[in-house]
DNA sequence: GTAGATGCAAAGTGTTTGCACGTCC
DNA sequence: GGACGTGCAAACACTTTGCATCTAC
């Protein structure tokens, strides 16, 4: 998945995208956007923030990426298309990218008791979904599924 | 569907299940039990402080329900499975009422555009979250669907 | 050189908590 | 009359905004 990729990686079109919005690049966008593209699944701004204070360890010259920077880039993104919220009935709303890709369309799974989000997608769902946007009075742009449980650890 | 109801309202119900967990009656959770059990859908916390203080405009005796208790109180209802919160992307969450009968079960449509939310619900969308909940590696308890999109007035 | 990007800190906003008073049982 | 319920206001936590500085182009 490194060799010279037929489909350019997520945070290369939210470059471009960005660039045809007319903004510039800076430190603090550039930083977001290689750790949301590296995301399997949907992270807090908390979380953002963490990983982004955290990465490069050692002789690491970056900067960290303010609070105010981290909601402001991803409301950005958020009005770009680029990212979208999820809201798992916990404290927090959460952030992950949107892919272009149908294969990585996916919702979630939460566990009520310790808190993990996992991804899972369904063809069987999405066709229900399909079906039944149609017969609704709205016209669907989006949908968000999420299930709530015990994960196998915690149901143990 | 008004002729001595076979089965209790949910107020009534509420108010059983809330004796059996010790609790002891109060003036206002009994005017929130009786607002969302005249819901058909979900309120917001602010909203439910302002109908219960808009309520009994004439020579109401009832006092306002201050914030703190619409808090405490649905708090206390969620626990207990008797409301449920729903999350539609909005600034506030919402709440509403659970009922045992299948037939009350549904999901939301929120507009995007004039956040106005609308209950929906669709015995195929049900089948395949029925389907998939045993596939999946989470003991399913719950599920929330929430569609997005302009409604037929913003559409318009 | 200028418009946009960023960091810092203060301000918001929805929600929760502490505490004293009121009320149900 | 004792414990639970409620109101008020302060406290909180997450998010947003104002402003000065810095940077990309």
């Amino acid at each position: 998945m490194t060799a010279n990729a037929p489909t350019e990686s997520w945070a290369e079109r939210a470059e471009e995208t960005l660039a045809a919005a007319g903004h510039r690049r800076g430190g603090a966008r550039r930083a977001l956007l290689e750790l949301l593209g590296a995301q399997e699944c949907a992270l807090t701004a908390q979380e953002i923030e963490d990983a982004l204070r955290g990465r490069g360890g050692r002789g690491s010259d970056r900067r960290v990426v303010s609070r105010a920077s981290v909601y402001r880039i991803l409301d950005e993104l958020e009005g770009l298309g680029l990212v979208q919220r999820v809201e798992t009935g916990q404290a927090m709303v959460r952030y992950e990218r949107v892919c272009e890709h149908a294969e990585h369309h996916h919702h979630h799974l939460v566990c009520d008791e310790c808190g993990v989000v996992m991804p899972f997608s369904d063809p069987g769902l999405e066709r229900a979904i399909a079906t039944l946007s149609e017969r609704v009075p709205l016209a669907v742009s989006e949908h968000e599924i999420v299930l709530h449980g015990s994960c196998r650890d915690c149901a143990a």
